[in-house]
RNA sequence: GUGGGUGUAGCUCAGUGGCAGAGCAUCGGAUUGUGGCUCCGGUCGUCGUGGGUUCAAUUCCCAUCACUCACCCCA
């Protein structure tokens, strides 16, 4: 019997492992600088937080949640990460300590989708709230904030789109206007969008069927059912995100999946490296009656949630520099204990080492020593042990000298400080 | 849930109704103990699985499973 991984859900092996290690130390960087402080929340959850924050209509609560009953509770495992730090602000009233909250968290969410690129049943997040702050500034400082992050990491052909569904009241209203539009054309819509049409006439406009988009044309859009607050502050808005120097579009089509957003909503695609049809790096939005709705005090939020994976996708390509290595080929047991003993010496001193123990010949460990990217070899055969001394080789040059084996340590030393340190890009 | 594509060596993939292939990787040798390049050689396969047709199936047919891409939806 052979195992496979559950499907949707990926091993990373160590190829692979840099560039997450390099986009999670970004990522919580450039959060750390924005103010924001790391949140750790449970992955398993009251079923019915999910319910109640992501909406019991929408696909993910319907049929994409992973649920079981244990010992007659109802859990699931998260499916996004925005309820748990909700969850997480409210249980420890949080409010009662701070006025604004910064907050971000990067783990495993779990939706029991059909995989494709760009889209597994485990995959990771990386996301931002900021509680008791109603924007907009704080708005505009997140997309600075992602963009940024985007382009530091080398990410082009970003597209920053916009949209706001306002308040409760511009909602409502919102929805009486579309249906109003909707309902003559009813017959015209793909069979998707008729059932929903009266539950959730919102989610037409994002619908990619040609019959919805046909049907959508002339629509009145969101921004239209505005009432004066909550265009004034999408205007603002707008007007903060020119002044940052920042592109972006209103996409009056832009309309999140998850029932709890409101107001400010945003997105950022790109077309970069090996995204395929999932392009949208990042989504977010603001969800000022989400707190309140999950039993806490009228706190406005918002935030967003960057899917890891995609993002990496766009980084796809990139080659990342193995970190240095000092190489240890010792022949025979005397010398293997030896090179035992010296590789701790190195480590001790925070020098990257892999000691290789293995019978074989010397050409065999210096081809994998080469093939590891090694800085640096040292070769204890028969002949060195003999005369006390240990042979340093540098790989890249070529060149070799015999040391005294009470001056290797520090040999190895002085070659391996200019070298970057383990960390840095392992 | 719907539709398309692909399953052959560790990886990327050719190929054929009649002995199973290449490149890379790996191991060994050319150099008794010296890596990158080069040259030579070796190891590695139930040709996804089950059934059918046939003297003969990896190849043709049917079924099935897996993977993958796209739709839906989402990050």
């Amino acid at each position: 019997m052979q195992f496979r991984a559950v499907k949707g859900m990926n091993d990373i092996l160590p190829e692979e492992i840099g560039l997450w290690h390099e986009l999670e130390r970004a990522f919580a960087t450039t959060a750390r600088l924005y103010g924001f402080e790391e949140v750790r929340t449970p992955l398993l959850e009251p079923t019915s937080l999910f319910v109640r924050s992501i909406g019991d209509t929408t696909d993910v609560v319907q049929k994409e949640m992973y649920s079981f009953e244990h010992h007659s509770e109802q859990l699931t495992l998260r499916p996004e990460g925005t309820a748990s730090a909700v969850r997480a602000y409210v249980q420890h009233n949080v409010n009662a300590s701070e006025p604004v909250t910064r907050w971000y968290y990067m783990g495993p969410m779990y939706r029991a989708e059909r995989p494709q690129r760009g889209r597994y049943r485990q995959f990771f997040q990386a996301g931002c709230e900021v509680f008791g702050d109603p924007g907009p500034a704080c708005d505009a400082e997140l997309l600075a904030m992602l963009v940024g992050l985007y382009q530091s990491l080398g990410i082009g052909d970003l597209r920053v789109l916009v949209n706001s569904i306002g308040g409760p009241e511009s909602r409502a209203r919102y929805r009486e206007l579309l249906l109003e539009f909707l309902r003559p054309k009813a017959a015209e819509l793909s069979t998707e969008s008729q059932s929903r049409l009266e539950k959730n006439p919102l989610r037409v406009l994002d619908s990619k069927s040609p019959l919805d988009k046909q049907a959508i044309v002339g629509a009145p859009s969101t921004i239209d059912a505005l009432n004066d607050a909550d265009r004034a502050h999408f205007e603002e808005l707008c007007a903060q995100l020119t002044a940052l120097e920042i592109p972006f579009a209103v996409e009056p089509s832009l309309v999140r999946g998850l029932d709890y957003y409101s107001r400010t909503l945003f997105e950022i695609q790109s077309d970069a490296g090996d995204l395929g049809a999932q392009n949208t790096l990042v989504g977010g939005g603001r969800y000022d009656g989400l707190v309140k709705t999950l039993g806490g005090p009228d706190v406005p939020s918002i935030g967003f949630a960057m899917g890891v994976e995609r993002v990496l996708l766009a980084l796809k390509g990139r080659e990342l520099g193995k970190p240095p290595l000092v190489f240890i080929a010792p022949i025979g047991n005397e010398a293997v204990r030896a090179g035992l003993v010296l590789g701790n010496r190195l480590r001790a001193l925070g020098i990257r080492t892999e000691v290789d123990g293995r019978e074989g010949s010397l050409k065999s460990k210096l081809r994998r020593a080469n093939s590891m990217g090694a800085t640096l070899a040292l070769v204890m055969g028969e002949q060195e042990i003999a005369q006390g001394t240990i042979q340093l080789k540098d790989l890249a040059a070529h060149t070799q000298l015999d040391v005294a084996q009470s001056e290797i340590v520090q040999r190895v030393r002085e070659r391996m400080q200019a070298a970057v340190p383990v960390e840095a890009n392992s």
